[in-house]
DNA sequence: ACATTTTTTGACGAAACGTCACAATCTTCC
DNA sequence: GGAAGATTGTGACGTTTCGTCAAAAAATGT
């Protein structure tokens, strides 16, 4: 059985006992992650991590009262990476275009590099498991949805309040937002639904993203133009400066004959 | 406990017998949509269903084997039901930019009148489900999809053979089939995913996929730019000598308050 | 009217859920 | 060190849903 990615740090200033449960929640994450990866959300039952954890069912139970909440629990762990990647970009010295565009790399290096984790939050999107789990975490969900969104907004506003982008079109903001959100939410979802684009002769949907995104951002004429860079250069600079690491894994992950 | 939308119509040339077979079939399927929507995913159980049609379960498990099979039956519907919308846009009269662009107005009619079948379609692309279909169903399910892809690509192919799209770009028509594709597709599911658009004050996504795939179409030159005409009235024209139905359907919908 | 085929039924065993009384283990305080 | 008390772990249990299948009921043919 495979590992799973990373554990998060577990938070400051907890007696031993508690950090023995933290570390706990994490290894029922990581467990309940490694099933859906490799068995699907149907392997996944909390007998069949029990059993793996080598604990009794009712331990489980302690940590997580449903199967419900171990998936939004794997999903709050994947938010708060997507958050870490994106403030990377954020925080990227470029111009604004760039920013933004670092936003699309980090997007599509995650698809590549975690489809399970992504296919783990789009289970929770579109089933009724939202429903079914606690109040708080549902809280946490919604806080790390916010924080992801308000990082695109503000490196839109930047722009905007630069005059990197003219301001007498109708919608902007929001236009732009919605535009790059759906359509990268769009890609990744094709990415990860298994469709055979090779096969039927299709370009791959998050080479295609990357592409797209600028036709868009050239027609809200953001500046600097597409026209006036090379945007494949720019994704190699921008892969290397702010996602090194990620673009090295996702080297490996592809040349490594798949088991 | 609403009704749900339309039958098919039968397939012609069978026995008495066999009708009733089909509408069994039908009613099944129609029964399954409506708990789908009134209580989700979890409320829907063969048992569920037998007792809503008053039969026995043994009966429902003749004509489904599964819960999944249901599922699926449910979304190859759905399916048709979009093939028959994007065929109307297909076969618009108008140039190539206007049918294209009736293909986004079926894809979001679609997505209003049909919310909750678009969450099944959704379902059945982020589970498991298909791993647990027969063969057949998983067959007739990609038959529909290619169907709708073609139908997508034949528009395309029609503009940039008859010069609407300079043909030097790179990429295309893929990168415009799934720049389309996947803006529309992520549109829609902000759309369904009951984020509160209005209350944080953003734009809904299916208007701004309006303004964004015109925004798409034109990075890509493809003539007559929207620069030329007024997208709101195209949008009118199009609702009104295509989708006037439809369209009739969701004013009434939004002017009845909801129950 | 009776034999044969088809359809329907609900009882049944398996699997997973979530609960809870009890057992095991740790903590504290003398 | 050990007893009392608090915390944590366990797995048997009742429940629900699944999917099967032998037998009952209905339809069909002769």
């Amino acid at each position: 059985m495979k590992k799973a990615s990373h554990h998060p740090a577990p938070p400051k200033n907890l007696s031993r006992k508690q950090r023995e449960l933290f570390e706990r929640e994490q290894l029922i994450l990581d467990t309940a992650q490694i099933i859906l990866r490799e068995e699907g959300i149907q392997g996944l039952t909390m007998e069949r991590v029990a059993a793996e954890i080598e604990y009794s069912k009712g331990t489980v139970y302690n940590h997580f009262c449903s199967k419900e909440e171990i998936i939004s629990g794997i999903s709050c762990r994947c938010s708060a990476n997507i958050v870490e990647m994106f403030t990377r970009a954020k925080d990227y010295s470029g111009n604004h275009r760039e920013r933004i565009a670092a936003i699309g790399i980090a997007h599509s290096l995650y698809a590549q590099l975690h489809p399970d984790e992504l296919r783990s939050l789009q289970v929770l999107k579109s089933t009724d498991v939202r429903e079914k789990i606690s109040a708080e975490k549902q809280n946490e969900l919604l806080q790390l949805e916010q924080q992801i969104t308000n990082i695109v907004l503000s490196i839109i506003s930047d722009a905007i309040n630069d005059g990197d982008i003219p301001t007498e079109q109708p919608f902007i903001p929001d236009s732009i937002f919605l535009g790059l959100w759906s359509m990268g939410f769009g890609s990744n979802l094709l990415h990860v639904s298994g469709i055979p684009f090779d096969k039927l002769g299709i370009q791959p949907p998050l080479k295609m993203m990357w592409v797209n995104s600028h036709k868009l951002l050239d027609s809200y004429q953001w500046q600097p133009l597409s026209s006036t860079f090379d945007i494949d250069k720019l994704k190699e600079k921008l892969t290397k400066e702010l996602f090194l690491e990620e673009s090295e894994q996702l080297n490996f992950l592809n040349s490594t004959p798949k088991l």
